[in-house]
DNA sequence: ACAGGGTTGGTGGA
DNA sequence: TCCACCAACCCTGT
Protein backbone atom coordinates (compact mmCIF):
# COMPACT_ATOMS: atom_id res chain seq x y z
CA UNK A 1 0.00 0.00 0.00
CA UNK A 2 1.28 3.40 -0.77
CA UNK A 3 1.18 6.37 1.69
CA UNK A 4 -1.60 8.36 1.28
CA UNK A 5 -0.23 11.52 0.67
CA UNK A 6 -3.36 13.62 0.24
CA UNK A 7 -6.07 13.73 2.80
CA UNK A 8 -9.12 11.84 1.29
CA UNK A 9 -12.72 14.11 1.65
CA UNK A 10 -15.41 11.75 0.24
CA UNK A 11 -18.89 12.71 -0.12
CA UNK A 12 -21.15 9.35 0.15
CA UNK A 13 -24.05 10.67 -2.22
CA UNK A 14 -27.28 8.69 -0.90
CA UNK A 15 -30.35 8.54 -3.10
CA UNK A 16 -32.42 5.54 -2.67
CA UNK A 17 -29.98 2.65 -0.68
CA UNK A 18 -31.42 4.72 2.52
CA UNK A 19 -29.23 2.53 5.20
CA UNK A 20 -25.67 2.11 6.90
CA UNK A 21 -26.51 -1.96 6.54
CA UNK A 22 -24.96 -3.76 3.22
CA UNK A 23 -23.73 -0.47 2.22
CA UNK A 24 -20.91 -0.68 -0.06
CA UNK A 25 -20.69 2.59 -1.05
CA UNK A 26 -20.21 3.85 2.66
CA UNK A 27 -17.56 1.33 3.07
CA UNK A 28 -15.70 2.65 0.01
CA UNK A 29 -16.43 6.13 0.70
CA UNK A 30 -14.46 6.02 4.24
CA UNK A 31 -11.58 4.04 2.76
CA UNK A 32 -8.72 6.06 4.59
CA UNK A 33 -10.74 8.96 4.22
CA UNK A 34 -9.87 12.03 6.85
CA UNK A 35 -13.44 13.27 6.32
CA UNK A 36 -16.67 11.80 5.34
CA UNK A 37 -20.00 14.10 3.83
CA UNK A 38 -23.24 11.93 4.14
CA UNK A 39 -25.43 14.10 1.82
CA UNK A 40 -28.79 13.72 0.62
CA UNK A 41 -30.31 16.26 -1.77
CA UNK A 42 -34.08 16.87 -2.19
CA UNK A 43 -34.17 17.48 -5.72
CA UNK A 44 -37.56 19.71 -6.87
CA UNK A 45 -37.74 17.49 -9.99
CA UNK A 46 -39.86 15.12 -8.57
CA UNK A 47 -41.04 17.46 -5.26
CA UNK A 48 -44.01 17.64 -6.81
CA UNK A 49 -47.45 16.65 -5.26
CA UNK A 50 -48.42 15.22 -8.56
CA UNK A 51 -45.53 13.24 -8.87
CA UNK A 52 -44.38 12.49 -5.54
CA UNK A 53 -47.77 11.76 -3.23
CA UNK A 54 -48.01 12.92 0.12
CA UNK A 55 -47.61 9.67 2.00
CA UNK A 56 -43.93 8.26 0.02
CA UNK A 57 -42.49 11.73 0.82
CA UNK A 58 -43.65 11.11 3.89
CA UNK A 59 -41.88 7.59 4.16
CA UNK A 60 -38.56 9.42 2.61
CA UNK A 61 -38.51 11.75 5.07
CA UNK A 62 -38.90 9.45 8.21
CA UNK A 63 -35.97 7.30 5.68
CA UNK A 64 -33.86 10.42 6.06
CA UNK A 65 -34.86 11.13 9.80
CA UNK A 66 -33.77 7.77 10.73
CA UNK A 67 -30.85 7.93 8.83
CA UNK A 68 -29.45 11.03 10.24
CA UNK A 69 -29.71 9.68 13.96
CA UNK A 70 -28.04 6.77 12.76
CA UNK A 71 -25.19 8.90 11.24
CA UNK A 72 -25.28 11.33 14.37
CA UNK A 73 -24.59 7.88 16.67
CA UNK A 74 -21.53 7.05 14.62
CA UNK A 75 -20.24 10.70 15.28
CA UNK A 76 -21.02 11.88 11.63
CA UNK A 77 -24.52 13.49 10.25
CA UNK A 78 -26.52 13.32 7.30
CA UNK A 79 -27.16 16.86 5.10
CA UNK A 80 -30.00 17.31 3.49
CA UNK A 81 -29.56 19.86 0.79
CA UNK A 82 -31.62 20.97 -1.87
CA UNK A 83 -31.89 21.22 -5.16
CA UNK A 84 -30.68 20.22 -8.65
CA UNK A 85 -27.97 17.68 -7.72
CA UNK A 86 -25.87 18.77 -11.12
CA UNK A 87 -25.47 22.24 -9.44
CA UNK A 88 -25.71 21.27 -5.47
CA UNK A 89 -22.14 18.91 -6.24
CA UNK A 90 -20.06 21.06 -7.85
CA UNK A 91 -20.53 23.78 -5.51
CA UNK A 92 -20.15 21.79 -2.31
CA UNK A 93 -17.51 19.38 -3.60
CA UNK A 94 -15.41 22.84 -3.93
CA UNK A 95 -16.33 24.00 -0.67
CA UNK A 96 -15.46 21.23 0.84
CA UNK A 97 -11.96 19.91 -1.16
CA UNK A 98 -13.92 16.55 -2.15
CA UNK A 99 -11.05 14.00 -3.58
CA UNK A 100 -13.65 11.19 -3.93
CA UNK A 101 -17.55 10.92 -4.34
CA UNK A 102 -19.49 7.56 -3.82
CA UNK A 103 -22.71 6.73 -4.70
CA UNK A 104 -25.17 3.48 -5.22
CA UNK A 105 -25.49 2.71 -8.85
CA UNK A 106 -29.29 3.39 -9.86
CA UNK A 107 -30.35 1.70 -13.25
CA UNK A 108 -33.57 4.02 -14.02
CA UNK A 109 -33.68 6.14 -16.73
CA UNK A 110 -33.40 9.65 -15.00
CA UNK A 111 -30.78 8.50 -12.82
CA UNK A 112 -28.72 7.29 -14.95
CA UNK A 113 -28.57 10.44 -16.80
CA UNK A 114 -28.51 12.25 -13.79
CA UNK A 115 -25.25 10.28 -12.51
CA UNK A 116 -23.55 10.13 -16.07
CA UNK A 117 -23.73 13.61 -16.03
CA UNK A 118 -22.13 14.23 -12.38
CA UNK A 119 -19.06 11.49 -12.86
CA UNK A 120 -18.08 13.31 -16.04
CA UNK A 121 -17.81 16.38 -14.45
CA UNK A 122 -16.72 15.33 -11.19
CA UNK A 123 -13.59 13.46 -13.59
CA UNK A 124 -12.78 16.43 -14.80
CA UNK A 125 -12.59 18.31 -11.60
CA UNK A 126 -9.92 15.47 -10.61
CA UNK A 127 -12.85 13.61 -8.22
CA UNK A 128 -12.99 9.76 -7.74
CA UNK A 129 -16.12 8.36 -8.55
CA UNK A 130 -17.15 4.86 -7.26
CA UNK A 131 -20.53 3.35 -7.84
CA UNK A 132 -22.11 0.03 -6.22
CA UNK A 133 -24.32 -2.41 -7.00
CA UNK A 134 -26.81 -2.45 -4.30
CA UNK A 135 -29.94 -1.40 -4.92
CA UNK A 136 -30.78 -4.94 -6.68
CA UNK A 137 -29.27 -8.77 -5.78
CA UNK A 138 -26.97 -8.50 -9.30
CA UNK A 139 -25.82 -6.15 -11.62
CA UNK A 140 -28.17 -6.53 -14.15
CA UNK A 141 -25.59 -6.65 -16.99
CA UNK A 142 -24.82 -9.44 -15.99
CA UNK A 143 -27.76 -10.65 -16.15
CA UNK A 144 -27.99 -9.38 -19.35
CA UNK A 145 -24.80 -11.10 -20.34
CA UNK A 146 -25.72 -14.70 -19.28
CA UNK A 147 -28.60 -14.36 -21.08
CA UNK A 148 -27.06 -14.06 -24.48
CA UNK A 149 -26.94 -9.97 -24.29
CA UNK A 150 -30.36 -9.56 -23.88
CA UNK A 151 -32.80 -9.05 -21.17
CA UNK A 152 -35.17 -12.60 -20.34
CA UNK A 153 -38.76 -11.68 -20.89
CA UNK A 154 -39.80 -14.85 -18.78
CA UNK A 155 -39.52 -15.60 -15.44
CA UNK A 156 -38.30 -19.19 -16.24
CA UNK A 157 -35.15 -16.91 -18.75
CA UNK A 158 -34.32 -14.76 -15.64
CA UNK A 159 -34.22 -18.52 -13.38
CA UNK A 160 -31.63 -19.21 -15.87
CA UNK A 161 -29.58 -16.91 -15.97
CA UNK A 162 -29.41 -16.02 -12.57
CA UNK A 163 -28.76 -19.63 -12.11
CA UNK A 164 -25.88 -19.43 -14.36
CA UNK A 165 -24.73 -16.61 -12.35
CA UNK A 166 -24.71 -18.59 -8.82
CA UNK A 167 -26.00 -16.75 -5.71
CA UNK A 168 -25.82 -13.03 -5.32
CA UNK A 169 -22.63 -11.31 -3.34
CA UNK A 170 -23.35 -11.38 0.38
CA UNK A 171 -24.15 -8.16 2.25
CA UNK A 172 -21.36 -5.97 2.71
CA UNK A 173 -19.90 -5.66 6.29
CA UNK A 174 -21.45 -3.28 8.87
CA UNK A 175 -19.67 -0.17 8.65
CA UNK A 176 -17.53 0.67 11.95
CA UNK A 177 -19.09 2.14 15.23
CA UNK A 178 -16.84 5.76 14.21
CA UNK A 179 -17.21 7.29 11.34
CA UNK A 180 -14.87 10.12 9.88
CA UNK A 181 -16.02 13.41 10.90
CA UNK A 182 -17.48 15.97 8.65
CA UNK A 183 -15.12 18.80 8.34
CA UNK A 184 -15.26 21.46 10.83
CA UNK A 185 -14.98 24.55 9.28
CA UNK A 186 -17.10 23.46 5.56
CA UNK A 187 -19.33 25.71 4.51
CA UNK A 188 -22.98 24.90 4.35
CA UNK A 189 -22.62 22.01 6.73
CA UNK A 190 -24.23 23.95 9.81
CA UNK A 191 -27.25 21.63 11.63
CA UNK A 192 -29.81 24.35 11.00
CA UNK A 193 -29.30 24.66 7.31
CA UNK A 194 -28.98 20.72 6.39
CA UNK A 195 -31.51 19.23 8.64
CA UNK A 196 -34.59 17.10 7.51
CA UNK A 197 -37.65 18.79 6.05
CA UNK A 198 -41.24 18.74 7.02
CA UNK A 199 -43.93 17.79 4.14
CA UNK A 200 -45.18 21.65 4.91
CA UNK A 201 -42.03 23.03 4.67
CA UNK A 202 -41.87 21.55 1.10
CA UNK A 203 -45.06 22.97 -0.21
CA UNK A 204 -47.56 20.23 0.44
CA UNK A 205 -50.93 21.22 1.45
CA UNK A 206 -51.38 18.22 4.00
CA UNK A 207 -49.70 15.55 6.21
CA UNK A 208 -49.49 12.46 5.28
CA UNK A 209 -52.55 10.05 5.82
CA UNK A 210 -50.87 6.47 6.52
CA UNK A 211 -49.12 4.12 9.23
CA UNK A 212 -47.01 2.77 7.47
CA UNK A 213 -42.77 4.39 8.59
CA UNK A 214 -39.83 4.59 6.70
CA UNK A 215 -36.79 4.49 7.65
CA UNK A 216 -33.59 1.37 8.24
CA UNK A 217 -34.72 0.77 11.76
CA UNK A 218 -38.04 0.25 10.73
CA UNK A 219 -37.28 -2.10 8.02
CA UNK A 220 -35.49 -4.20 10.11
CA UNK A 221 -37.68 -4.58 12.87
CA UNK A 222 -40.59 -5.01 9.88
CA UNK A 223 -38.05 -8.22 8.44
CA UNK A 224 -37.25 -9.61 12.01
CA UNK A 225 -40.94 -9.43 13.04
CA UNK A 226 -42.45 -10.89 9.48
CA UNK A 227 -39.44 -13.70 9.43
CA UNK A 228 -40.17 -15.00 12.44
CA UNK A 229 -43.18 -16.35 11.66
CA UNK A 230 -41.15 -19.61 10.36
CA UNK A 231 -44.08 -21.74 9.35
CA UNK A 232 -45.84 -18.59 7.31
CA UNK A 233 -42.49 -17.40 5.46
CA UNK A 234 -42.00 -21.48 4.74
CA UNK A 235 -45.52 -21.53 3.26
CA UNK A 236 -45.94 -18.50 1.94
CA UNK A 237 -47.65 -18.43 -1.77
CA UNK A 238 -48.81 -15.46 -3.25
CA UNK A 239 -51.82 -15.63 -4.70
CA UNK A 240 -53.21 -17.41 -1.37
CA UNK A 241 -53.13 -13.92 0.46
CA UNK A 242 -56.46 -12.07 1.53
CA UNK A 243 -56.45 -9.12 -0.30
CA UNK A 244 -59.22 -7.36 1.88
CA UNK A 245 -56.99 -7.70 4.68
CA UNK A 246 -55.96 -4.02 5.61
CA UNK A 247 -55.78 -4.08 10.03
CA UNK A 248 -53.09 -6.58 9.04
CA UNK A 249 -51.73 -7.41 5.78
CA UNK A 250 -51.56 -10.59 4.06
CA UNK A 251 -48.02 -9.97 3.04
CA UNK A 252 -44.70 -7.96 4.45
CA UNK A 253 -45.25 -4.94 3.15
CA UNK A 254 -41.17 -4.62 3.47
CA UNK A 255 -41.83 -3.17 -0.77
CA UNK A 256 -41.48 0.12 0.42
CA UNK A 257 -38.64 -0.25 2.54
CA UNK A 258 -37.13 -2.26 -0.57
CA UNK A 259 -38.24 0.85 -2.64
CA UNK A 260 -36.28 3.39 -0.93
CA UNK A 261 -32.99 0.89 0.14
CA UNK A 262 -33.83 1.00 3.80
CA UNK A 263 -33.85 -2.76 3.61
CA UNK A 264 -31.06 -4.49 1.38
CA UNK A 265 -32.33 -6.85 -1.28
CA UNK A 266 -29.14 -9.18 -0.02
CA UNK A 267 -30.10 -9.04 3.61
CA UNK A 268 -33.38 -9.88 2.58
CA UNK A 269 -32.20 -12.67 0.44
CA UNK A 270 -29.80 -14.18 3.01
CA UNK A 271 -32.37 -13.77 6.10
CA UNK A 272 -34.97 -15.71 3.59
CA UNK A 273 -32.21 -18.55 3.05
CA UNK A 274 -31.49 -19.12 6.90
CA UNK A 275 -35.42 -19.48 7.51
CA UNK A 276 -35.82 -21.85 4.77
CA UNK A 277 -32.75 -24.11 5.12
CA UNK A 278 -34.56 -24.65 8.69
CA UNK A 279 -37.56 -25.97 7.02
CA UNK A 280 -38.40 -29.47 5.61
CA UNK A 281 -40.54 -27.88 3.10
CA UNK A 282 -40.84 -24.16 1.63
CA UNK A 283 -42.64 -22.82 -1.06
CA UNK A 284 -40.43 -22.12 -4.59
CA UNK A 285 -40.39 -19.15 -6.72
CA UNK A 286 -42.12 -17.79 -7.93
CA UNK A 287 -44.69 -18.05 -5.48
CA UNK A 288 -42.79 -18.01 -2.41
CA UNK A 289 -41.53 -14.58 -0.97
CA UNK A 290 -38.16 -15.27 -2.42
CA UNK A 291 -39.97 -15.43 -5.45
CA UNK A 292 -41.37 -12.02 -4.84
CA UNK A 293 -37.91 -10.49 -4.37
CA UNK A 294 -36.80 -12.54 -7.67
CA UNK A 295 -39.88 -10.64 -9.25
CA UNK A 296 -38.41 -7.76 -8.24
CA UNK A 297 -34.73 -8.24 -9.94
CA UNK A 298 -36.53 -9.93 -12.87
CA UNK A 299 -37.94 -5.95 -13.46
CA UNK A 300 -35.70 -4.24 -12.76
CA UNK A 301 -33.29 -6.42 -15.33
CA UNK A 302 -35.99 -6.06 -18.21
CA UNK A 303 -35.90 -2.09 -17.36
CA UNK A 304 -32.60 -1.37 -17.61
CA UNK A 305 -31.79 -2.99 -20.90
CA UNK A 306 -35.27 -2.28 -22.97
CA UNK A 307 -35.62 1.33 -24.76
CA UNK A 308 -38.71 3.28 -24.11
CA UNK A 309 -39.60 1.03 -21.63
CA UNK A 310 -41.61 3.44 -19.40
CA UNK A 311 -44.43 3.81 -22.45
CA UNK A 312 -45.75 1.84 -25.09
CA UNK A 313 -44.75 3.87 -27.97
CA UNK A 314 -41.18 2.56 -29.31
CA UNK A 315 -41.45 -0.28 -26.58
CA UNK A 316 -40.30 -3.12 -28.42
CA UNK A 317 -41.47 -5.59 -25.85
CA UNK A 318 -44.74 -3.91 -25.82
CA UNK A 319 -48.47 -4.46 -27.52
CA UNK A 320 -48.97 -1.29 -29.66
CA UNK A 321 -52.51 -1.41 -28.68
CA UNK A 322 -55.04 1.61 -29.46
CA UNK A 323 -56.12 2.33 -25.30
CA UNK A 324 -59.21 4.59 -25.49
CA UNK A 325 -58.37 8.05 -24.41
CA UNK A 326 -61.63 8.30 -21.89
CA UNK A 327 -60.71 11.03 -19.35
CA UNK A 328 -63.68 10.29 -17.47
CA UNK A 329 -63.25 6.78 -17.26
CA UNK A 330 -59.70 7.51 -16.00
CA UNK A 331 -60.83 10.64 -13.88
CA UNK A 332 -63.86 8.03 -12.31
CA UNK A 333 -60.74 5.06 -12.04
CA UNK A 334 -59.03 7.44 -10.31
CA UNK A 335 -61.17 9.03 -7.95
CA UNK A 336 -63.09 6.00 -6.33
CA UNK A 337 -66.18 6.53 -8.85
CA UNK A 338 -66.74 3.94 -10.92
CA UNK A 339 -69.60 2.65 -8.93
CA UNK A 340 -68.00 -0.79 -8.39
CA UNK A 341 -67.17 -0.74 -4.44
CA UNK A 342 -64.16 -3.24 -4.98
CA UNK A 343 -62.75 -1.32 -7.38
CA UNK A 344 -63.17 2.43 -5.51
CA UNK A 345 -62.19 1.00 -1.91
CA UNK A 346 -59.21 -0.59 -3.51
CA UNK A 347 -58.51 3.19 -5.03
CA UNK A 348 -59.49 4.91 -2.02
CA UNK A 349 -57.12 2.49 -0.06
CA UNK A 350 -54.37 3.88 -2.21
CA UNK A 351 -55.00 7.30 -1.68
CA UNK A 352 -55.32 6.59 1.70
CA UNK A 353 -52.60 4.65 2.69
CA UNK A 354 -50.39 4.52 -0.31
CA UNK A 355 -50.65 0.74 -0.29
CA UNK A 356 -52.60 -2.28 -1.60
CA UNK A 357 -52.51 -5.90 -1.58
CA UNK A 358 -51.27 -6.87 -5.04
CA UNK A 359 -54.57 -8.48 -6.10
CA UNK A 360 -56.22 -5.59 -5.41
CA UNK A 361 -53.67 -3.75 -7.80
CA UNK A 362 -54.12 -6.31 -10.10
CA UNK A 363 -58.06 -5.51 -10.19
CA UNK A 364 -57.96 -2.17 -10.26
CA UNK A 365 -55.09 -2.31 -13.17
CA UNK A 366 -56.87 -4.79 -15.16
CA UNK A 367 -60.33 -2.85 -15.00
CA UNK A 368 -58.72 0.07 -16.11
CA UNK A 369 -56.91 -1.56 -18.99
CA UNK A 370 -58.43 -4.70 -20.85
CA UNK A 371 -60.87 -5.77 -18.39
CA UNK A 372 -63.60 -2.74 -18.60
CA UNK A 373 -62.45 0.53 -19.36
CA UNK A 374 -59.95 0.43 -21.80
CA UNK A 375 -57.94 2.95 -21.20
CA UNK A 376 -54.14 2.87 -21.64
CA UNK A 377 -51.82 1.20 -18.90
CA UNK A 378 -49.38 4.32 -18.77
CA UNK A 379 -52.53 6.53 -16.86
CA UNK A 380 -52.97 4.05 -14.57
CA UNK A 381 -48.91 3.80 -14.06
CA UNK A 382 -48.54 7.06 -13.65
CA UNK A 383 -51.79 7.23 -11.13
CA UNK A 384 -50.05 4.36 -9.00
CA UNK A 385 -47.04 5.60 -9.29
CA UNK A 386 -47.90 9.16 -7.49
CA UNK A 387 -49.67 7.25 -4.63
CA UNK A 388 -47.65 3.91 -3.60
CA UNK A 389 -45.06 4.71 -1.45
CA UNK A 390 -43.23 1.46 -2.52
CA UNK A 391 -43.74 2.90 -6.28
CA UNK A 392 -41.04 1.81 -8.20
CA UNK A 393 -40.59 2.33 -11.48
CA UNK A 394 -39.12 -0.84 -12.82
CA UNK A 395 -41.83 -3.15 -11.11
CA UNK A 396 -44.55 -0.56 -11.57
CA UNK A 397 -44.54 -0.25 -15.30
CA UNK A 398 -43.50 -3.87 -15.81
CA UNK A 399 -46.38 -4.56 -13.32
CA UNK A 400 -49.32 -2.49 -15.85
CA UNK A 401 -47.87 -4.18 -19.07
CA UNK A 402 -48.38 -7.27 -17.27
CA UNK A 403 -52.14 -6.25 -16.20
CA UNK A 404 -53.01 -5.15 -19.99
CA UNK A 405 -51.60 -7.68 -21.31
CA UNK A 406 -48.93 -5.45 -23.47
CA UNK A 407 -46.30 -7.48 -21.98
CA UNK A 408 -44.94 -10.86 -20.27
CA UNK A 409 -48.37 -11.95 -20.08
CA UNK A 410 -51.08 -12.58 -22.99
CA UNK A 411 -54.18 -14.57 -21.90
CA UNK A 412 -56.01 -11.48 -21.97
CA UNK A 413 -59.45 -13.21 -21.98
CA UNK A 414 -58.63 -13.90 -18.29
CA UNK A 415 -60.63 -10.86 -16.83
CA UNK A 416 -60.91 -10.43 -13.25
CA UNK A 417 -64.33 -10.00 -11.86
CA UNK A 418 -64.89 -6.13 -9.84
CA UNK A 419 -67.22 -8.45 -7.48
CA UNK A 420 -65.52 -11.70 -7.15
CA UNK A 421 -62.46 -11.39 -4.32
CA UNK A 422 -64.41 -8.79 -2.60
CA UNK A 423 -67.20 -11.42 -2.11
CA UNK A 424 -64.89 -14.20 -1.61
CA UNK A 425 -62.55 -12.82 1.18
CA UNK A 426 -65.03 -10.05 2.61
CA UNK A 427 -68.40 -11.27 2.71
CA UNK A 428 -69.60 -8.89 5.32
CA UNK A 429 -67.70 -6.06 3.19
CA UNK A 430 -66.00 -4.96 6.44
CA UNK A 431 -63.01 -3.53 3.72
CA UNK A 432 -65.21 -1.62 1.37
CA UNK A 433 -66.98 0.55 4.76
CA UNK A 434 -63.63 1.15 5.91
CA UNK A 435 -62.33 3.06 2.88
CA UNK A 436 -65.84 3.81 1.65
CA UNK A 437 -67.84 4.65 4.60
CA UNK A 438 -70.91 6.22 2.10
CA UNK A 439 -71.84 2.66 1.98
CA UNK A 440 -71.48 1.76 5.62
CA UNK A 441 -74.89 1.14 6.19
CA UNK A 442 -75.60 -1.37 3.44
CA UNK A 443 -76.51 -4.98 4.42
CA UNK A 444 -73.86 -7.07 3.19
CA UNK A 445 -76.14 -8.82 1.16
CA UNK A 446 -75.54 -5.51 -1.46
CA UNK A 447 -71.95 -4.24 -0.18
CA UNK A 448 -70.59 -5.44 -3.05
CA UNK A 449 -73.08 -4.67 -5.99
CA UNK A 450 -75.44 -1.96 -4.21
CA UNK A 451 -77.10 -0.97 -7.28
CA UNK A 452 -78.88 -4.47 -6.76
CA UNK A 453 -80.44 -2.99 -3.18
CA UNK A 454 -83.64 -1.79 -3.41
CA UNK A 455 -84.13 1.78 -3.17
CA UNK A 456 -86.38 1.13 -0.10
CA UNK A 457 -83.01 -0.45 1.55
CA UNK A 458 -80.63 2.04 -0.37
CA UNK A 459 -82.72 5.07 1.55
CA UNK A 460 -82.47 3.16 5.27
CA UNK A 461 -78.62 3.20 3.92
CA UNK A 462 -78.80 6.47 3.72
CA UNK A 463 -77.05 6.17 0.17
CA UNK A 464 -79.05 6.27 -3.17
CA UNK A 465 -77.38 4.94 -6.00
CA UNK A 466 -76.80 7.42 -8.77
CA UNK A 467 -76.96 10.07 -6.66
CA UNK A 468 -74.98 9.66 -3.18
CA UNK A 469 -72.78 6.74 -4.71
CA UNK A 470 -72.31 6.63 -8.47
CA UNK A 471 -73.88 3.50 -10.47
CA UNK A 472 -71.98 1.06 -12.00
CA UNK A 473 -69.82 3.09 -14.62
CA UNK A 474 -69.94 0.33 -16.99
CA UNK A 475 -71.92 -3.19 -17.25
CA UNK A 476 -69.09 -5.62 -16.56
CA UNK A 477 -69.77 -8.48 -18.55
CA UNK A 478 -70.83 -6.54 -21.86
CA UNK A 479 -67.50 -4.04 -21.18
CA UNK A 480 -65.30 -7.06 -20.57
CA UNK A 481 -66.56 -8.99 -23.68
CA UNK A 482 -65.93 -5.80 -25.89
CA UNK A 483 -62.47 -5.69 -24.80
CA UNK A 484 -61.66 -9.29 -24.65
CA UNK A 485 -62.70 -8.94 -28.84
CA UNK A 486 -60.54 -5.27 -29.21
CA UNK A 487 -57.79 -7.05 -27.74
CA UNK A 488 -58.64 -9.82 -30.18
CA UNK A 489 -58.54 -6.98 -32.94
CA UNK A 490 -55.32 -5.24 -31.67
CA UNK A 491 -53.54 -8.58 -31.43
CA UNK A 492 -53.97 -9.68 -34.97
CA UNK A 493 -52.83 -6.09 -35.60
CA UNK A 494 -49.86 -6.08 -34.25
CA UNK A 495 -46.80 -4.88 -36.41
CA UNK A 496 -44.77 -7.43 -38.10
CA UNK A 497 -48.09 -10.15 -37.96
CA UNK A 498 -49.92 -11.70 -41.06
CA UNK A 499 -53.04 -10.53 -41.32
CA UNK A 500 -55.44 -13.72 -40.02
CA UNK A 501 -58.57 -13.85 -42.38
CA UNK A 502 -59.44 -16.96 -40.19
CA UNK A 503 -59.07 -17.34 -36.42
CA UNK A 504 -56.60 -20.16 -35.49
CA UNK A 505 -58.97 -22.31 -33.95
CA UNK A 506 -61.15 -21.96 -36.75
CA UNK A 507 -58.98 -23.13 -39.31
CA UNK A 508 -57.92 -26.33 -37.12
CA UNK A 509 -61.43 -26.86 -36.61
CA UNK A 510 -61.78 -27.04 -40.40
CA UNK A 511 -58.20 -28.38 -41.10
CA UNK A 512 -59.14 -31.51 -38.81
CA UNK A 513 -62.53 -32.33 -40.07
CA UNK A 514 -61.69 -31.86 -43.81
CA UNK A 515 -58.23 -33.49 -43.71
CA UNK A 516 -57.30 -36.46 -41.14
CA UNK A 517 -59.52 -39.05 -39.67
CA UNK A 518 -58.68 -38.78 -36.06
CA UNK A 519 -61.02 -38.83 -33.44
CA UNK A 520 -63.01 -35.95 -32.43
CA UNK A 521 -61.49 -34.29 -29.33
CA UNK A 522 -63.92 -33.62 -26.80
CA UNK A 523 -64.27 -29.77 -27.94
CA UNK A 524 -65.06 -30.93 -31.38
CA UNK A 525 -68.12 -33.07 -29.91
CA UNK A 526 -69.78 -30.83 -28.06
CA UNK A 527 -69.62 -28.19 -30.42
CA UNK A 528 -70.88 -29.66 -33.38
C1' DA B 1 -45.11 -27.38 -37.04
C1' DC B 2 -46.36 -28.32 -32.69
C1' DA B 3 -46.54 -29.30 -27.70
C1' DG B 4 -46.01 -27.45 -23.25
C1' DG B 5 -46.08 -23.92 -19.98
C1' DG B 6 -47.36 -19.51 -18.25
C1' DT B 7 -46.81 -16.33 -10.14
C1' DT B 8 -52.51 -15.35 -8.94
C1' DG B 9 -59.76 -15.80 -13.96
C1' DG B 10 -64.60 -16.96 -13.74
C1' DT B 11 -68.28 -20.19 -13.71
C1' DG B 12 -70.68 -24.14 -12.65
C1' DG B 13 -70.82 -28.83 -11.27
C1' DA B 14 -69.58 -32.91 -8.35
C1' DT C 1 -61.60 -28.54 -2.90
C1' DC C 2 -61.11 -30.21 -7.21
C1' DC C 3 -62.28 -30.55 -11.88
C1' DA C 4 -63.87 -29.19 -16.93
C1' DC C 5 -65.06 -25.69 -19.54
C1' DC C 6 -65.02 -20.97 -21.57
C1' DA C 7 -62.18 -19.35 -25.89
C1' DA C 8 -57.75 -19.27 -27.13
C1' DC C 9 -53.21 -15.68 -26.03
C1' DC C 10 -47.80 -15.75 -26.59
C1' DC C 11 -43.10 -17.58 -25.97
C1' DT C 12 -39.78 -21.32 -25.70
C1' DG C 13 -37.90 -25.46 -27.00
C1' DT C 14 -37.85 -29.40 -29.96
Amino acid sequence: MPPVVVPQHSILWFRKGLRLHDNPSLLAAIKGATHLYPVFILDPWFLKPDVVGVNRLNFLLDSLTDLRSSLQARGSNLLVLRGNPQEVLPRVWKDWNITRLCFEADTEDYAKERDGKITAAAKESGIEVISCVSHTLYNTRDVVAKNGGKAPLTYKGFEKAIAALGPPEPPAEDPPAKLPPIGADSKGTDSEKTGVPSVRELGYPDEASTDIKGGETEALARLAEQLSDKAWVAAFEKPKGDPTAFIKPATTVLSPHLKFGCLSPRLFYEALQRVYSEKKEHSKPPVSLLGQLLWREFYYVVAAHTPNYHRMEGNPICKQIPWDDNEDFYRAWEESRTGYPWIDAIMAQLRRTGWMHHLARHCVACFLTRGDLYVSWERGRDTFDRWLIDGDSSLNTGNWMWLSASSFFYQYFRVYSPLTYGKKYDPEGKYVKHFLPILKDYPAKYIWEPWKAPLKVQEDAGCIIGKDYPAPIVDHDEASKRCIQRMKQAYDCQPGKAAQPVSKPAAKRLGRNMQDGSPMSKRMKRSN
